[in-house]
DNA sequence: ACAAAAGTGTTTAGTGTACACCCATGC
DNA sequence: GCATGGGTGTACACTAAACACTTTTGT
């Protein structure tokens, strides 16, 4: 999907300890980034992991994450390294928490920051990029063994996502732009791991104002062909301002 | 309230550059806590301040924080730094966000991760500590000028309490461990800003079961007295387990 | 007796839930 | 014509909001 930059050699920290961690020495020391990058693929939830091929987790999956530059915002960093690690890119990142356990990583003391972004899987290609062998999406449900605290990451980032999800209009991002009401409801019943009603979940969701119809149907499905709709975040704008408050 | 460790000579780092930072070297380099606590007092959101009298904020007022020791976990770090300055302690702290503006900081890389917590004021002396000579409560809505990006931190604070308060019980901590239904009505127009109608706000407190009666009235009030309730954690406990969700 | 706050009852509008039903389309 | 999902209607229980009302207690 993107070019990938490979502009920063492995240089080793000077007061790096016992297995090398392959950290440029133009980094934050002891402070790390790490993405939590779901995804929606066929009603299924997703995670975005990267197998090491270098550093103390070679041969392990994580998620993708690295160091920060002295000169870069954190939003920045994570961005950045998301895109040289999977070459995916423009995601709206956001912070998730700081995990600090004082053994979380091995030999030296790092204190990592996360993200999380929420996308539709089908829209994102990924591509293995520096220090990586490969990186792809995984069922939420059935995760790899993941390095250091990764799964206690996810873990915090799942229960995260399933209460997000009923107060603020996020769920949205992991559609294509233009979807119709039963993947909205899929969407709903995969993250919460409910079964919902539909004609009440449609009156539900239409009454808050924030689907825009866009005129047009879903193609070649071997039924009646549903209308498709947009999240219309101005409307959500306008909504927030008056003192609406979003509620699943 | 409690006595005040002080077992930490001021010495500075090598690599600092212009303004010391007076930060032992026995910590993580770049990065520091800063605490984050709301109090309630006579009914007005508080929050803790201390003034600096050494390093880079000297004679301005700060989010009672510091750094992080190599052994140390980050709460463990936050709720020692928080005992230091000003002799606060067990408090239930939990992480806000981490903030790490490049220029957030003069003349160095700081990182810095947020933590709060909710207490009745009234139940709390401050005490200046190492590096503070004052340690006192503000009014939420009349603060004094901060150093750093503190106001940055207290802005997102509030904006996550009002949120938080009316998804999650956790208003309570901001009350003496008895207390009245005016009371907790009160909490809550102070923290949203709201005037609440209070025949309705009794039967919708009291029909989620979370607060146990004391069996015991208000004394040396020029009124009927009002039952004294404590918040049972217990019931909210056995409540979540079952599915239920604090909703306000 | 009065003020001040505690605490109750009642009406009304609106919401959430369950489920029966009709509609459009591809095979 | 029938399976499949799209989409509507409706009855009922429950909740929230507004506000009039009674109760208790200190001065």
């Amino acid at each position: 999907m993107c070019t990938v930059a490979n502009n920063n050699p492995s240089t080793t920290r000077p007061h790096s300890r016992v297995e090398p961690l392959n950290e440029p020495d133009n980094v934050l020391p002891g402070l790390s980034i790490d993405n939590l990058i779901f995804g929606l693929d066929h009603g299924q939830l997703k995670i975005m992991l990267v197998k090491h091929n270098v550093g103390p987790g070679k041969g392990k999956w994580a998620l993708p994450g690295g160091f920060i530059k002295q000169n870069e915002n954190l939003r920045d960093a994570a961005a950045r390294l998301l895109e040289e690690l999977t070459g995916v890119r423009d995601l709206y990142l956001e912070q998730l928490k700081t995990f600090g356990r004082v053994d979380r990583f091995p030999n030296e003391r790092v204190v990592t920051i996360a993200y999380y972004a929420l996308v539709s899987a089908e829209n994102y290609t990924l591509v293995a990029g520096r220090n990586t062998s490969d990186a792809m999406w995984f069922d939420a449900k059935d995760l790899p063994e993941l390095i250091y605290d990764h799964s206690e990451i996810v873990d915090h980032g799942l229960n995260f996502l399933r209460h997000k999800v009923c107060h603020e209009p996020i769920g949205f991002n992991l559609l294509p732009e233009k979807f119709t009401l039963l993947q909205l409801q899929e969407l709903y019943e995969a993250i919460l791991d409910v079964k919902l009603d539909k004609p009440n979940f449609r009156r539900k969701m239409m009454k808050m104002n924030l689907l825009a119809p866009c005129n047009e149907k879903q193609k070649g499905v071997p039924h009646r062909a549903a209308n498709l709709y947009r999240f219309d975040s101005a409307a959500y704008e306008r909504l927030t301002d008056k003192g609406f408050s979003f509620e699943f």
